[in-house]
DNA sequence: CACCGTTAAGTTTTT
DNA sequence: CTTAACGGTG
């Protein structure tokens, strides 16, 4: 006990004893939450005698559920593995598993995921005769998902709580997609919770049972929880009360994903008696890290207002780096690495975080070239190949042989001359009968004699018995629980696409081989971990945590350089940090800005979550050319580097700039005064012209550069227009450079400058 | 029905 | 740069 307590301050200590009420932790970045959370578990085990089993403890992340399980087992004596610990997604899908038939389900439901989804709803559309040009289908997706996120669902008693308008057309979709999903036997990320709710709702005795069972509940990453979320945390802990979530309002960065600030607004009117603890000390990063990323996130206005201090030593500066492009970049980050290890700092201390998953690839390229080991967490996106996704097609279809989204997508795979028009057929048939794709064709295959309105030739028949032969088979084999293993070995033969990659062979295709056989080591080592490891439980974990168990080969003491996103980023530390790519467009995105100022601020809070990863120094890349969609793009240094107070910071330049005339560095100096002390009051300084200008220029009728005008380029160099298109912000300017070169440049991006005749 | 090549467009983040 | 979608040919 006296151990546990002697490294915590007061506040972390009253986090840990205030056990029974609620309880809501407000912690900052790097304020220890985690420890104090798997303090607090430990005392309610080893203190207050609770059982294992009846905690539960949600996250939202399979990353931050790993690392608490981890840390609580290393902690008590008794068997962690009796505490209930996942993610919101995982744990509701235990329990609809467990009381599938209340809710009219199988136990085998499959779980859909994004694309999945997205396929039912464009199957939607097609069969009300619309393109996805007339209607995007994303936005009929987010609309559905929106509906599941503020906890609706169809056949909900209070319907006037929630706003939603029944009239829109949209509203029609998301019925028919909920009655394609339950035909299919299937529920996707949304479904799950709300399923959870539906149940609660309909069956009071289950709602109870589970209540009774969970005596102590905690919530972490609270900030990302939303509005069902919220209500399933609000029925669990109904009769006792005991439950404790911990978040961070600066930390929120899943609002697209339906994360709802209320749900930290409304705790007290919800459970008025809720005992508020903040954690505003910081014990990771140092003074100078703290000060400039607070700088940032105080220009949020939705925020409930923490204040954030550490004793930490100032440290050195932030370093912002500017470079000539995106490999530049790459390339100031490969030799800092380089110049880190030779310091004598293994590469396990040092990560490097980007917005889009995309912009790993150059980055790899340039760790790569020096020979610096690195991994990258989660971006690679393994089970979203299409070998990978066939072969599970196939499983799943076994699992759950409602599944005709699994059937049609391996129908034809490998080729079995069941082209689009017959399958049209099929599916035609089965909508008409209102079966499922499977049991339609197997009646078909049983008496052709009554289905001969199908057309169909003689192979295709053949072929169609064929592998619903092979499917029942599996089947079967599956129901006398066969090992998952097993059962993969042969789809993976009796199908015939082993075989089919092998004849072809091509270099991709001995790719793909390779990843199937991968596939089959993920599903043993995944029977050797899990006790009753069956093919529904491994389809589900793949869906539910696509943290692939990164093959990292241990490179002895020094470790590996982390690459990841930002959001990936979430809730870990490192001592050295170069965050990249901090531009305009790239970041904030320029998704998020289409959203006006709730995106920008949801993305200044990424970016301060990037920042206050790093514990002893912290670089910030931007590069002024980038490659994105096969065109280099201009984009301009981040807004965001220029909240940063400026105190805490030092600009450089690498090398690779042509021209000598552009000027980057910020004359901060002259305006801004060494003793000035607030510095929230502040103008924000440019950088220099931002690249979208916020205030409309007042429209020009001429060309800034007519043709003939001899200008200089950032990168490029001297030049002379050769011609010259539009005005204004759609002037499009083609320049020859001195060496020759021809380019063409939209002025509103290009960093172009005029020079004197 | 299968297999090219061409063209157009692009959610960014994760359960 | 990627991938999905389309159109033409065998």
């Amino acid at each position: 006990m006296s151990d546990r307590m002697a490294e915590l301050n007061p506040s972390q200590k009253e986090a840990i004893l205030h056990t029974d009420g609620p309880v809501m932790i407000l912690a900052g970045a790097g304020s220890g939450k985690t420890r104090t959370l798997v303090s607090r578990i430990s005392y309610l085990i080893e203190e207050k005698r609770v059982s294992p089993s009846r905690i539960l403890a949600l996250t939202f992340s399979n990353k931050a559920a790993k690392e608490m399980r981890e840390r609580i087992a290393s902690m008590i004596s008794y068997d962690a593995n009796a505490l209930q610990m996942t993610t919101f997604h995982a744990f509701c899908s235990r329990l609809l598993r467990s009381e599938a038939n209340y809710l009219g389900l199988s136990r085998n439901f499959t779980i859909y995921d994004t694309s999945e989804s997205k396929s039912i709803v464009k199957t939607l559309l097609n069969r009300h005769g619309i393109s996805p040009k007339e209607v995007n289908p994303y936005d009929v997706l987010h609309f559905i998902d929106s509906v599941k996120n503020i906890g609706y669902y169809d056949g909900r008693a209070d319907k006037s709580e929630f706003d939603i308008d029944f009239s829109d057309p949209f509203y029609k979709y998301y019925e028919e997609y909920e009655l394609e999903l339950h035909k299919a036997n299937a529920v996707d990320f949304g479904g799950l919770i709300v399923g959870v709710l539906k149940l609660f709702a309909l069956f009071p005795e289950v709602q109870k049972r589970y209540q009774d069972r969970f005596e102590y509940i905690l919530i972490d990453e609270y900030q990302d929880t939303n509005r069902a979320q919220f209500e399933l945390m609000k029925l669990l802990c109904e009769s006792r009360r005991n439950v404790c979530v911990v978040g961070d309002e600066d930390q929120s960065i899943y609002s697209w994903r339906g994360a709802d600030i209320k749900n930290i607004l409304d705790m007290e009117e919800f459970f008025p008696e809720v005992k508020i603890i903040k954690l505003e000390q910081n014990y990771r990063s140092s003074s100078t890290i703290i000060e400039a990323a607070t700088s940032v996130i105080s220009r949020n206005s939705l925020r409930k207002g923490k204040s954030m201090w550490t004793e930490n030593p100032d440290g050195e500066l932030v370093t912002i780096v500017e470079n000539a492009d995106d490999r530049k970049e790459s390339q100031f980050v490969a030799d800092k690495i380089v110049e880190l290890k030779k310091g004598g700092s293994p590469y396990s201390d040092m990560a490097v975080f980007y917005r889009t998953n995309s912009q790993s690839r150059m980055i790899e390229d340039a760790l790569r070239l020096k020979n610096i080991p690195y991994r990258v967490v989660g971006g690679v996106k393994f089970y979203e190949r299409k070998e990978i996704k066939d072969i599970l097609a196939y499983a799943r279809l076994v699992v759950n042989p409602k599944d005709s989204l699994a059937l049609s997508r391996i129908i034809n795979v490998p080729a079995r001359g069941i082209g689009a028009t017959s399958l049209r057929k099929l599916e035609d048939e089965a909508v008409r009968q209102n079966s499922s794709l499977l049991e339609m064709m197997s009646h078909l295959s049983d008496n052709p004699e009554n289905y001969s309105h199908i057309r169909l030739n003689a192979k295709i028949k053949s072929s169609l018995k064929q592998l619903i032969e092979l499917i029942q088979d599996l089947q079967i084999l599956e129901e006398k629980k066969t090992p998952p293993s097993f059962l993969f070995e042969k789809i993976l033969h009796e199908t015939g696409y082993w075989d089919f990659l092998k004849a072809t062979k091509d270099y991709e295709s001995l790719a793909r081989l390779d990843n199937l056989k991968e596939l089959g080591s993920a599903i043993k080592q995944f029977e050797e971990s899990v006790q009753d490891a069956t093919l529904t439980l491994f389809l589900e974990s793949i869906t539910l945590d696509q943290t692939n168990e990164e093959v990292s080969q241990e490179n002895g003491e020094a470790g590996e350089v982390s690459l990841m996103t930002v959001h990936g980023a979430k809730g870990l530390e490192f001592p050295y940090v170069f965050v990249t790519g901090v531009e305009e467009n790239v970041f904030p995105s320029y998704r998020a800005l289409d959203e006006g100022e709730y995106g920008e601020e949801e993305e200044r809070r990424l970016f301060y979550v990037a920042m206050t990863r790093a514990m002893k120094k912290l670089w910030i890349t931007f590069a002024c050319g980038r490659m994105l969609f096969g065109q280099i793009k201009f984009n301009g240094p981040s807004r965001y580097l220029n909240e940063i107070n400026p105190k805490c910071v030092e600009w450089t330049r690498t090398e690779g700039f042509r021209s000598q005339s552009y000027q980057s560095k910020p004359d901060w100096e002259d305006d801004y005064s060494q003793e000035s002390q607030s510095y929230d009051d502040m103008p924000v300084y440019q950088v220099r012209a931002p690249a979208t200008p916020k205030i409309e220029k007042k429209p020009e009728k001429q060309a800034r550069y007519p043709k003939g005008s001899r200008v200089s380029h950032t990168l490029y160099g001297e030049g002379t227009v050769l011609e010259t298109t539009g005005f204004g912000t759609d002037e499009i300017v083609t320049i020859k450079f001195s060496d020759g070169a021809k380019k063409k440049f939209a002025v509103k991006y290009a960093p172009l400058s005029e020079l004197a005749h």
